[in-house]
DNA sequence: GCTAAATGTTGAT
DNA sequence: TCAACCTTTAGCT
């Protein structure tokens, strides 16, 4: 699931299999031709990712930007690859092995110009050490948006999307429809610290799971995926914590469900 | 094994 | 406001 988490996966796992490494580039597609011959048999000098975004610096002028939008993929693989199967839009071969990018939304070479117009509209990132939440909450504290539309405007926090959105509110027992500037900085600093534990433990394990260990067996006795989440996906479930149906309603174009009784208006 | 929906953003109309 | 992106996964049969 593209949310944070993952970009920051693909970061790391791209590092770690290319860092410091001349890099083949290619558009097996041919969406990317012009591009990938910006970046062909350059220096894969290193990787960040910053909320859902993701950049691979080939040199000093210019990156590599993918946002992976909803389908987008990174496959890898070690050694020499297949033909490529599918429209594969970017393909990296190095020593370390290949890449193949399928379905992004954005994938395109920046100079330093547009990398830093970027990083200066996205906003405060749980999963980099430089994030500001003190700049965030700055904004959410003045607006009349309700907090659960602040928390995916990814120029306010970068990163989260509908599913830490839904379980980071529940978790935090904030109703999605509270404006941000009736959240106190109390509780926006919960708010933060649980997010960031949120996605890091998203990072670690590969996917989102917010429920906490005690809660996953109590009922069944066992861990499943559904277990992973106390509202998402789970509209007219009981409550994992009070058995109240959950509620769900659409926000900001997106799916979104909440406890009535754990998160009151 | 098939179908429908989904984590999100961009660009066209 | 809507289509594109065109993969993955959940949920059926």
């Amino acid at each position: 699931m593209p949310e944070g988490h993952t970009v920051h996966g693909n970061a790391r796992d791209m590092a770690g299999r290319f860092g410091g490494q001349q890099i083949v580039v290619g558009s097996p597609q041919g969406r990317f031709e012009d591009g990938a011959a910006l970046l062909d048999g350059r220096l894969l000098e290193g990787t960040e990712a910053h909320g859902k975004h993701l950049f691979a610096h080939f040199g000093d002028d210019r990156q590599l930007h993918v946002h992976l939008g909803l389908y987008g993929t990174w496959t890898w693989g070690d050694g020499v690859p297949d033909p490529p199967r599918g429209l594969v839009r970017v393909r990296l071969e190095a020593e370390g092995g290949w890449a193949d990018l399928r379905g992004p939304t954005a994938c395109e070479v920046l100079d330093p110009t547009g990398v830093a117009a970027l990083h200066a509209r996205l906003g405060a990132d749980p999963l980099r050490a430089d994030a500001d939440p003190a700049a965030a909450h700055a904004r959410i504290a003045r607006s009349r948006v309700s907090i659960g539309a602040l928390l995916m405007q990814q120029e306010v926090v970068a990163g989260v999307g509908a599913v830490y959105r839904a379980e980071a509110l529940f978790r935090a027992g904030i109703n999605p429809y509270r404006a941000g500037r009736e959240v106190t900085a109390q509780e926006w600093a919960a708010l933060w610290a649980d997010l960031v534990v949120l996605l890091r433990a998203g990072l670690k394990a590969g996917r989102i799971v917010t429920t906490r260990p005690v809660d996953r067996d109590r009922r069944t006795g066992r861990a499943s995926r559904a277990d992973s989440f106390y509202v998402y996906r789970r509209t007219g479930e009981p409550c994992r914590v009070c058995g109240t149906p959950v509620s769900y309603a659409q926000m900001v174009g997106r799916h979104l469900q909440w406890c009535p009784t754990c998160q009151p208006r």
